[in-house]
RNA sequence: GGAGAAUUGGCAGAGUGGUCGAAUGCACUGGUCUUGAAAACCAGCGUACCGCAAGGUACCGGGGGUUCGAAUCCCUCAUUCUCCGCCA
């Protein structure tokens, strides 16, 4: 959520900023502020009246005490009259209230200054490449079937026990799925974020909180009964740690991982972009979270660029980084880097992180802030990234490190898979 | 799941219908004193919104209600604790 004082003062840069999204944000702004302004108007004029009426109550109680029954009871019925109109204003004042969050959660973030504008991914741009494709001597097999062939992971059981997109691993699959966790949060343990184990369900408030309602209700699994909603990623339960919080100075960098499964719905989503681990519904990432001082968030979002950068070096994979243009950046982000392996088989770059800073937008709605050197407080900066999404890299791994009879696990690997080759 | 008790500022803890945004203590900040420190003393010390300001409004777990007036009474939800039941 932006703020309502930067919308106030900063309209046009925002309205032009927004249009890197090829989003139109001119009658949204327009009407916010012309509620904004109706709002103030009302409320003060509420509070005028809660005064009045405040002080008419403290000067009933003075003349009960006194014992002039006649005096209050005529105080008393100017007070009937002052509270239907304060009702009547308080009515209005929320109205207006709730319809200036509606219009607020309509405006996405602005895209940071080295966004450029663009409409889906065909305008991201790609700012590094490295390591190259593997070459082989003979046909290199999609993943689903390397997996099937050395009984690694089982789609159709998975079907069966539950739906699409819930694949059961199994043997040196599963195993491998392990280590790759193990891996990814002892590299972030090294890297200074401090482990967490999450809850896997979280409340509403939460799913408020970094953004993912109301926009994207659809896409997370709902628990009725108990109002609960199944994490889509961890940066849900890990980000709204904070929420609610003023941190109470100005020095702070606070850096949390943590892995979890991650449970999307991908409604709509069909064909062979869903074919193997291509898209899951239950997949399984590390996450790095960041909480930052203003100041430092860009410095921030680079050393998580080149945490992720280590980790897919480490594991031998060719990879980009792809700086997503405005229309494909997600609501909430300001900026967001891309990264893709490429699966030698499939002969496609897959996305296996997102990194992004956020700004203020997380934590306004978190209410998350510091004091700052004046003691005021100041809203905190978020960030967050995937440090690693498993099911693609596993596809890359399988694929790229494929050899005529079998696969060759990446050396960084052995330690936790107690295995070199599958 | 059943029964009971509780939830007040950073912490502890008063307050059961009126001038209470809330006593007191601790912690914290500034000052006096001191060679320095401690102690003592003085002062300050929550958050948010509106306003240039003066000031105003709201907040005593969340929401709703009664009342001229609610931390205080009522309803409801949540959480915590105790006991019982169930259980990995």
């Amino acid at each position: 959520m932006l703020e309502i004082q930067r919308i106030r003062s900063e309209k046009e840069l925002i309205i032009e900023g927004l249009k890197k999204r090829h989003f139109d944000a001119t009658s949204i702004i327009d009407e916010l502020l012309s509620t904004d302004e109706k709002w103030r108007i009302y409320k003060t004029e509420m509070e005028n009246v809660a005064s009045q009426m405040n002080q008419f109550s403290k000067e009933i109680g003075i003349l009960f005490k006194e014992g002039k029954q006649a005096e209050a009871n005529v105080l008393k019925a100017q007070t009937a009259e002052l509270k239907t109109k304060e009702a009547d204003l308080k009515e209005r004042v929320d109205a207006f209230d709730e319809q200036i969050t509606n219009l607020m959660y309509q405006l996405p973030n602005v895209p940071n200054e080295l966004v450029k504008a663009g409409k889906s991914e065909e305008d991201n741009e790609t700012v590094e490449e490295h390591g190259s494709a593997p070459e082989f001597g003979f046909k290199p097999m999609p993943h689903w079937e390397i997996a099937d062939k050395f009984r690694l992971i089982d789609f159709e059981l998975g079907v069966k026990i539950t739906g699409a997109g819930f694949p059961i691993y199994r043997g040196k699959g599963a195993k491998l799925q392990r280590a790759l966790i193990s891996f990814f949060l002892d590299e972030a343990s090294e890297a200074g974020y401090e482990e967490h184990l999450p809850p896997h369900v979280v409340n509403e408030a939460s799913g408020f909180g970094t953004g993912q309602l109301p926009d994207k209700e659809g896409q997370m699994y709902y628990i009725q009964e108990d109002d609960l909603y199944l994490i889509p990623t961890a940066e849900v339960p890990l980000t709204n740690m904070y929420r609610n919080v003023l941190l109470p100075n100005e020095d702070f960098s606070i850096k949390i991982t943590g892995y979890t499964p991650c449970f999307r719905r991908e409604a709509g989503s069909y064909g062979k972009d869903v074919r193997g681990l291509n898209r899951l519904h239950q997949f399984d990432k590390v996450e790095i979270v960041r909480v930052e001082h203003p100041s430092n968030s860009e410095k921030a979002l680079n050393e998580m660029l080149d945490h992720v950068k280590g980790l897919l070096e480490k594991l031998g994979l060719q990879y980009r980084i792809l700086r997503l243009c405005g229309g494909d950046t997600g609501f909430a982000a300001a900026m967001t880097y891309d990264f893709e392996v490429y699966s030698a088989a499939q002969e496609k770059w897959l996305e296996v992180s997102s990194v992004s800073r956020f700004d203020t937008f997380q934590s306004t709605r978190l209410k998350l802030r510091f004091k700052n050197a004046d003691k005021k407080s100041q809203l905190c900066h978020t960030l967050n990234g995937s440090a690693l999404a498993l099911p693609r890299i596993v596809a890359a791994l399988l694929e790229n490190h494929q050899t005529e009879d079998g696969v060759n696990i990446p050396e960084v690997l052995h330690k936790y898979t107690g295995f070199k080759t599958i």
